[in-house]
Parts: structure tokens; sequence; C-alpha cells
DNA sequence: CGTTGAATTCAACAGTCGATGACTTAAGGA
DNA sequence: TCCTTAAGTCATCGACTGTTGAATTCAACG
């Protein structure tokens, strides 16, 4: 928070549109994909302004990738009710946030450019294991809460992947409510259910 | 079949190295992340040899996803045994074939390079929905079987994704019982049991 | 030997990228 | 008025890209 201070919306700023510009960039092209003369162009600057304001491309893209909501601040609006349920209100807060947060968002750039970066890989898997991770694992109250979690990211990650990158048709034609009632027993199942794992 | 029809293992061509070069290239990079001068040096020959035998690098990109298994001849061992235990069946197959393929194989190619490449995404659904989907749409003995195929493959995807692409922590240290364990049953359920779906 | 034809290399073109440094413009304070 | 500082532009560098056409090697054939 008490980041991009200015204007809630959208920012008239030229800083801003830099940044508003090299989101939208990262999140449809990846880092490699996106150029600071396109980032620049969209913005309507130079594309040294760029350079003046945020140093090199990889500062720009972590400048960028500055989540526009706070993990901390929506995490315990999943957690408090406690695990009855966890599993439906995860799916339909991720399919919410996604369905209108169009592409132009920090996580799909996080994703499409962590796919071939190995810097944006420790970037994701560095953010995904401190911001969400720990916070889940402490309020599994079963066994193998580690394993748990990650087959639940496991789960969510396929599902944005194929619903909002890939854009496989049976996953974008399917209602937010189908969604959430076919897959949110899964999470559920992962988070509380008895894992009858090989014995080992 | 019929294709790459010399040698069944490592084939010592200059062709085939460069085939196999260009598999790893594009399998660790994506399409963009890979260059032709890199894929020459790493077969050990001149970036024009490139462009002589496979014309452009788009060319060289489909000639190199010919996949290295039939999808047509493997599908029926999973289907065939009937829908008893099949969504551990599949479990276990993805994760044996992608530990030993390492990072060299033609679908994890596919995989990075349709999350930025809008061709490549298009290869990507075309080939599943050709070559998988309508397979397994045909074998389930249930309602909503686009759906139900749709949540199995991104559970699918999200396993690949970050068990062997993002790395995850926990995801990597799963054991394959464990993960066969773990998601077998979650594939069973979307492909089987009665979904209890929104009245609608 | 000379010749053919394929396999392979060399050198270069045209384009794009990130980045740099010098330059201009405008504003504000003393 | 002079100075300082930030905002912004311009031209350019060096590196790398895909691609091409001419030149070269080299084995096989007559």
């Amino acid at each position: 928070m008490a980041r991009t201070g200015r204007r809630p919306g959208g920012g008239s700023g030229t800083q801003e549109a830099i940044l508003d510009a090299a989101r939208a960039a990262f999140s449809e092209s990846g880092y490699d994909g996106a150029t600071i003369r396109g980032i620049a162009g969209k913005a309507g600057v130079d594309p040294a302004l760029v350079h003046h304001y945020y140093g090199t491309k990889e500062q720009l893209f972590v400048a960028a990738m500055e989540l526009p909501f706070d993990p901390s601040s929506v995490l315990p609006a999943i957690l408090e009710p406690g695990l009855d349920g966890i599993g439906e209100r995860i799916v339909r807060l991720m399919v919410t946030i996604w369905d209108s947060a169009g592409d132009y968002n920090p996580f799909a750039a996080l994703l499409r450019s962590a796919m071939t970066q190995e810097k944006a890989a420790t970037m994701f898997r560095e953010f995904a294991t401190r911001a969400i991770f720990a916070n889940v694992v402490k309020a599994i109250d079963a066994d193998r809460p580690e394993l748990r979690t990650g087959m639940v990211a496991s789960q969510m990650a396929g599902l944005i992947m194929t619903r909002y990158l890939l854009k496989l048709p049976a996953m974008v034609q399917a209602t937010p409510d189908e969604l959430v009632a076919g897959i949110g027993p899964t999470l559920q199942r992962y988070l509380t259910a008895p894992l009858d794992l090989p014995s080992g």
C-alpha cells in the first residue's frame, strides 16, 4: 500500500501512465515479449523517459508488478470464516477477480513471464510462498499441510491457465457457478479430507 | 508416425541433431526465447544450415514439435480398462512421462510458447482438442462431458505447471505415489461423480 | 582426371532491441 | 537575473535477431 499514491483509479500522471502501459504489455506478452519502445509508445512518451524514471527493463518490471490489491487483506476474508466451505470461497474469489480484471493484471504478467524467465519464476515462487502459502499452511488442521497447499495451488494454477491464458473452450464457456460447484469440492478435499497416502 | 524414420533413440544425423537441439531450446526458452543461432550452436552447425533444411524459424518449430509418442496409442491404454481407477492411471502416466523426459519434451515447449505466442496457443488448443479431448469426451458416461474433461485438463495443466515449470517446492518434493493418491481421486470425481451443478 | 550435386560454411543485410549521454525546455527560489 | 533541478527528447551505440545468396568443401560417379 501507499503505492501509486496519487489517483486511485486511472492516474493521468506520466509515471502512472508508463506503469499502466508496462502492466498491459507484460501481461500480454510476458517479460521478453514486451518492449520498452512499445510501452513508451502506448504511454505516449519517449523510450528514454522510461529509462529515466525506472532505470533498466528489469526494474520497470518489478515496479509494474506491485500488486493492485493486498494479499494479506484478501486472504483473511477467505480463511477467517473457517475451513467450512473454504474450497468454494477460493474458487469464487479467484474467478471473480480474474473475470473482471481482464488480462491487464500483474498476476498474468508474472505467470506468463515465469514460464520462460528464470528470474520471474523465482519472483513468483517467492511471492507465492511468502504471501500465500505460509498463511494457508498455518490454517490447515490436518497432516501434510505443505502437500495439501501445493495441490490447491496446482488446481488453481491450472484453472487460471486453461481459462484465462490458454483459453480452452470448455473452460472459457463454463460459468463461475459451474466452476465453483465443480472445482470447489476438490480444494475442500485437498485442504480437509484424509489423504490416504501410501504407507511411508 | 513414420516420422524421424532413422534411429529410434538419439539419432546422429545432422538433421536429427538440429531437431534435438531445437526441441531442447524451445522447451527451455519458449518460441521467442529460443534463437536459431543458439540451436545451430548446440547442434554444432552453421545457422544457415538450419534454414537450409527447415526454412523459417516457425517451420522449424512445427517440425520439432512432432510428438515422440503417439497420443492415439497411449490414450487407449488409459481408457480401455474402463472408468474404474482411470483418475489414478492418468496421473501416474503423466508423472512418469514427465519425470523421465526431463525438460526436453515438445509438450513443455508448446506450453511455454503458448503462454505468450498466440500461434502456439492455437496449436496447443487444436492439438489438445483433436487428439485428446475428443476421445476422452466420448469415453465419459455422464452429463456435461466437455465441462468434466475441461476440469481434468485444468488439474493436469496445473500439476505440470507447478511441478515441472514453476517448480513449486511442495509439488517438486512430492513423490509420484503421493501425487497419484492425492490428485487421482480428483480426476476420478471430475470424470464419473455426479456434479451437483447449479440449477440451470 | 573432371564434373556433378549435395552438404555446409562465410559474409553480409536489414531490422529491432536495451541502453546511454548530450541536449532542450520549463519551473522555482534567492 | 542567475542558478538549480526535474522533465522530456534526440541521435546514436553496440549487441543480437532471422534471413539470404554466394562461395566452399567433399564424396560419388564416369
